[in-house]
DNA sequence: GGGAATCCTAGTGAATTGGTAGGGAACCAT
DNA sequence: ATGGTTCCCTACCAATTCACTAGGATTCCC
């Protein structure tokens, strides 16, 4: 289960667009510099984020970016969407859309099971929280377990 | 967050040999056609498996491949990483081995609680539950959610 | 108008992923 | 021991992802 570089760079700069503030402005290449991403790459993303409706854009002097919606209500599984597709896929599809046999079938209702879960957190947590570094209880009690920092 | 084609082959290929049982030895030919995969590409994934210690192989006319051990004693999560590498990784690198910076520090423990996550479900479930199609209870009631199943 | 920034297109190269091809090596039965 | 069967290995191909570059058009503020 791979994260990509678009959406972990995507949720970077909404972050930082967070951190921002609602009203604040930032321009694409302090973004980039700010969290070490390829800047014509970021612009990309960026482009993204603005056709999805999560950040508006200036053009000219003072222009750059900024959230389009308060941080508070946009859930990082939102800004994945957005950026990089459905949130879970298996292939390239996304689980309903799958269809397995024989003693594969029960595969289907595992891969759902896991994208529930993956969606309980991702749609819960939002730019707020992360930015300001105070995630939900019960998400904070599974990062708490130090076995969930161990290698395998 | 993709699941590889070379994971989902992988446990489905894993999941025939289960349900052939453990001392039942069966071609990679017959795996290909009975779930559908190209018959080359699974062949490396079933050399993966065996240099994981997860299969046995014999060649030759009564060859084969078969469980190295019992289905019960397998977990999926096993499986996909002999297979594909590390459960979860974001841009290739495991959670633990990531670092952000500003406001995207918190991005660290909330990657590390969706991996818990995964790994709690993809940890407990064994080829023996998905071949038998009796995922354990507390998976079922995750994938019971009618919510669970549509889209976005 | 001029400068500054976004925006759009397009192209390049490396790495990964998904898939194919051919042949060598081991095994079993006759 | 020979032949057929099957695993096993290496190499190759195509598409996609990632990272980066270039150039120009558009829009905005001063």
């Amino acid at each position: 289960m791979r994260i990509s570089a678009r959406a972990d760079y995507a949720v970077r700069a909404a972050l930082e667009l967070a951190a921002a503030g609602e009203d604040t402005s930032l321009k694409a290449e302090a973004i980039a510099e700010a969290q070490g991403i390829p800047h014509k790459f970021l612009e990309g993303i960026l482009g993204d984020l603005r056709r999805g409706g999560l950040v508006v854009s200036q053009r000219g002097g003072k222009g750059g970016y900024r959230l389009a919606r308060p941080a508070d209500s946009i859930p990082i599984a939102d800004v994945i969407r957005v950026a990089d597709g459905p949130l879970v896929s298996v292939r390239g599809v996304r689980p309903p859309d799958l269809s397995y046999i024989g003693p594969a079938q029960s595969l289907l209702p595992l891969w759902i099971a896991v994208r529930a879960n993956v969606r309980k957190i991702l749609g819960e947590v939002t730019l707020a929280h992360v930015a300001a570094a105070k995630l939900p209880d019960d998400v904070l009690s599974l990062a708490d377990d130090p076995e969930a920092w161990t290698n395998p």
